[in-house]
RNA sequence: GCCGACUUAGCUCAGUUGGUAGAGCUACUGAUUUGUAAUCAGUGGGUCGGGAGUUCGAGUCUCUCAGUCGGCACCA
């Protein structure tokens, strides 16, 4: 008899007769573990329980409590999903895809009738419902021909077309629960029954079928899963949390901004408050720039459409710009991106390779009119300020050029208070300019001053700029959607295209390279990120207000004015509430407004020169001497590296 | 732009099967002088997103346009 020796995590060496599954090993284990059990890993690769395996092998098994584990329940629950749908609808409603995606999956249907809230119940009904038949879960593998002849037959178009695509020797794996039966690669959890009760339907939207929207729109179904009810439920609170933090939201409650939706679509209306925090993030953003050796330039809003065509933007995004006519023939257009302007700036006299590398900064106001769907309170808007840069440099400095950005960027975030910010080098797209060895050369770039320096990275291939590759730095909203701000961008196209060049040692003429950045990306998006991240508890010395001095009783309002004043001269933004309320309604009605600091001050502090002093999200006091409050709060309100 | 939902007072929302708009907060006025998240009373405030239609009658039903929201597509 030959014998399977079976490791385990633990070091534990457990022996089998011939051969064993996965399901085996759990239960000679422990009933629970058996009933947990998912998957199995076999020497580092996830395969189902049920994988008969004939050699000696390391093997873990895989819960619900491991990150797999949770993915598998999540995509068992997909096509619980669509077996629900199909016994409830027939033939009535095709299947398509179902992937897992962050905290749940969704599924794409094709239906005629759109989906209503109704209809979600009824769908999680009947999950429930095919849960406690607990069927048994079958891999099967098809030739080609029996699979498409099996979806032909039973009316799953889009099945059939998946199939047809998949790549020549593909094996064809379905996965059959009842009377169910899924295109699906797997591994697959064994039996219906381990998904349990701990799942939600979410929301419905449009889809287009494979992402593209020449095709038909699909109505795709997102929900939740969970090991358990607890966890469902923490979830859904969390979710909950996070929508108080929406921007539009505080930024109504914190009198920032607002948008006219009927004159304005798509563009922010600043208030006093909210600008104060604009213009704050440029003043910090100028500081540093100057500090690494940029200099600032400021261009026109409307210039002559030649300039785009030019450069290739018109090509592609025309529909997307704002352009208007004038007498003489000449289309003038308002500015969609800065780079012409500073291209413009950059021939003004003869460059020499001593002024390289040259760093010309504009914070240039752009308007590009966005689809109607892509508008997103101040994060994707119509007309929004970009941090731009353009660096001019040598194909020797541009390296160097770029990790320089890279530092920059990640310690501006820093100050903002962004520890964890994704970075994506995107690549050359389908549709683009210049030669292929232009883009080796430029994407090489990009990835070097990644690697070189060890900075982790996701590879978005096809992604970049139509003239060139590009560091993308992603931050997350409230929600976990994942918004671009700063971007690094190497182009060696549109110097060519509007024939920059500079005197080398040599004496001849030479054609530097531009990268273009913005590390904000745009100040209206960074913002709305800002608020979101900080739930309106803005740090301090970007705060619109930071402190409010509150007597208790109109006897104090000399007092009241007199630590205002003080402030103030300090260069901390301050301002009184001489209201004839009650101290709780103050403290509420701030706390609301989300200032930083509430001073409160009554006959003990008069007398003592002192100052009761509340921070925002604590209910602590802390009474100190007034002038080491201002000492204290000076410090604290100081711009980082002013 | 596409699919779906939504749009009622400054804000948050209620308005049964169509019968002519309501609450709380805010604002304003008055009283109240108060020690850390809502003092009391009174008074205002709305072409029910715009337009058209059905109907004796539309906030409610239909169409249409716009906007907002959730996604998709897009994102120089």
């Amino acid at each position: 008899i030959i014998m399977v020796a079976i490791k385990l995590p633990s070091g534990d060496v457990l022996n089998f007769e011939g051969s064993v599954c996965g399901e085996d090993v759990a239960k000679k284990i422990s009933a629970g573990l058996a009933k947990a059990a998912l998957a199995v890993k076999v020497n580092g690769k996830l395969q189902d329980l049920g994988t008969i395996i004939t050699t000696d092998a390391t093997l873990t098994i895989i819960t619900a409590k491991d990150e797999e584990g949770l993915d598998l329940l999540r995509h068992g629950c997909a096509h619980l999903m669509a077996q629900a749908a199909k016994e409830i609808w027939k033939d009535k409603i095709q299947v398509t895809i179902g992937p897992v995606i962050e905290d749940g999956f969704y599924y794409d249907f094709s239906r005629k009738e759109p989906f209503s809230e109704q209809d979600f119940a009824t769908i999680e009904a009947k999950m429930h419902e095919i849960v406690k038949r607990d069927d048994k879960v079958e891999r099967l593998v098809w030739s080609r021909e029996d699979a498409i002849k099996y979806f032909k037959s039973i009316g799953e178009n889009y099945k059939v077309e998946i199939i047809q695509d998949l790549p020549e020797g593909e094996v064809i794996s379905l996965y059959k629960q009842g009377e169910f039966v899924d295109l699906c690669r797997g591994p697959h959890i064994p039996s219906v029954g381990k998904i349990g009760d701990a799942f939600k339907l979410m929301k419905v939207a449009g889809a287009y079928w494979r992402g593209n929207s020449n095709n038909e729109m699909l109505q795709r179904i997102y929900a939740t899963a969970w090991p358990s009810k607890k966890e469902l439920d923490a979830y859904l609170t969390q979710l909950e949390e996070a929508a108080k933090r929406d921007h539009r939201k505080l930024g109504r409650e914190m009198d920032l901004f607002h948008f006219e939706p009927e004159y304005a679509p798509g563009s922010v209306f600043w208030h006093d408050k909210g600008y104060r925090v604009y213009r704050k993030m440029i003043e910090y953003m100028r500081m540093r720039q100057e500090q690494n050796g940029y200099f600032e330039i400021a261009t026109p809003a409307v210039m002559d459409r030649v300039l785009w065509e030019t450069s290739g933007h018109w090509e592609k995004y025309g529909e997307h710009n704002y352009s208007g006519s004038t007498e003489d023939g000449k289309v003038f257009c308002i500015k969609p991106m800065n780079c012409p302007g500073g291209l413009l700036v950059y021939k003004q006299g003869l460059k020499s390779y001593r002024d390289l590398p040259l760093r010309m900064a504009e914070f240039g106001k752009v308007h590009r009119y966005e689809a109607s769907g892509a508008l997103m309170g101040i994060m994707r808007v119509r007309e929004f300020t970009q941090d731009d840069a353009h660096i001019f440099c040598t194909l020797e400095q541009m390296e160097k050029e770029c990790i320089e950005t890279l530092k920059l960027i990640l310690d501006i975030y820093k100050d903002f208070g962004f520890e964890d910010v994704k970075i994506k080098l995107s690549t050359r797209p389908e549709k683009r300019i210049g030669a292929d060895e232009i883009w080796d050369i430029s994407e090489k770039a990009l990835a070097a001053a990644l690697d070189n320096n060890g900075y982790a990275y996701t590879l978005n291939e096809g992604e970049g700029a139509f003239y060139g590759p590009k560091l993308e730095f992603v931050l997350r909203d409230a929600i976990g959607r994942e918004w671009q701000c700063g971007t690094i961008q190497v182009d060696m196209n549109l110097p060519e295209r509007f024939d920059i060049s500079y005197i080398g040692e040599d004496g001849e003429k030479h054609r530097p390279v531009m990268l273009h950045r913005a590390l904000f990306g745009s100040i209206e998006r960074f913002l709305g990120i800002l608020i979101e991240h900080h739930a309106g508890k803005l740090p301090l010395w970007l705060s619109p207000e930071q402190v409010v001095v509150a007597p208790i009783v109109s006897d104090f309002d000399d007092y009241a004015t007199e630590v205002a004043e003080v402030l103030k001269k300090n260069g901390i933004l301050a301002k009184t509430d001489l209201r004839n309320e009650k101290i709780n309604y103050k403290i509420r009605e701030h706390s609301l407004a989300k200032i930083p600091v509430i001073l409160v001050v009554g006959g003990k502090e008069k007398e003592a020169r002192s100052v009761a002093v509340r921070r925002l999200g604590s209910q602590e006091q802390t009474v100190l001497k007034l002038d080491d409050f201002v000492k204290q709060i000076v410090l604290e309100a100081k711009m980082p590296h002013s």
